[in-house]
DNA sequence: GACGTTGTCAACCACTTGGTTGAGCAAGCC
DNA sequence: GGCTTGCTCAACCAAGTGGTTGACAACGTC
């Protein structure tokens, strides 16, 4: 489960954690801003940031005592490309498998045994 | 975790569970096909497929004893929408952030304290 | 009817996860 | 120095996850 694009699937799985993305696209928060509208301990709220940091989809400043969390987002397009590549193919198909559908309506036989799973 | 969008993307979090939607894109398959190519039993890949089922990302139908395996491609637009919001946010802030700095390079001073956590 | 094929359901196991509490560290303030 | 503030680390716990094996149902074939 160690690589990326796993990480940030399984990071964006937890609506909490996408809240707090969401809250961060605003502009960059620290811990006890982050915790604030939950009724978790901050310590749970320090380990949601530690998922998100090592998926990469955060990063972690230091300002004395505090530390400010900001958002990285160029790691969504990490997942905007997996997603893309399949949607398209998947669209792809279904155009073709329409000509099939089209061919077989002209022939009223179906052109092989094929068409849906080559 | 019971709303759409988290099983979603848990359901994307297992590399094996990509590869399969991958191999879906391709055209319906069975288990059996899709079981082959792992060195898993068949009933862990049937667990694989009725989580990609609850989200809604595949479906199954009925050929005699065979269940073919269907790629949903809508949810993906899910997925999309709510990334693609996010990174548009990230984006015009990240922009904004510009206008911040070259204000502040004309002037030689911050503008006030804000502008990166208002 | 007996048998092989295809797949699901149920019970179990090791491991992970999201949460807790308690201790402790680092920085600013009295 | 001693205090509070902001946060992390460690240990623990209940629940969930991915895997296994064994039993069984549904269908086609002999």
């Amino acid at each position: 489960m160690s690589d990326q694009l796993s990480q940030v699937f399984a990071a964006l799985a937890d609506p909490t954690r996408r809240d707090m993305v969401a809250r961060l696209c605003v502009g960059d928060a620290t811990v006890g801003d982050l915790a604030a509208p939950y009724d978790v301990s901050v310590q749970a709220v320090s380990k949601h940031l530690k998922v998100l940091e090592n998926a990469g989809l955060v990063s972690r400043g230091r300002d004395a005592q505090r530390r400010p969390v900001h958002l990285e987002a160029e790691v969504f397009d990490l997942m905007t490309k997996w997603i893309e590549r399949y949607r398209q193919q998947a669209e792809e198909r279904y155009l073709r498998l329409d000509v099939v559908l089209a061919a077989m309506d002209e022939t009223g036989e179906a052109t092989t045994t094929e068409g849906r799973a080559p």
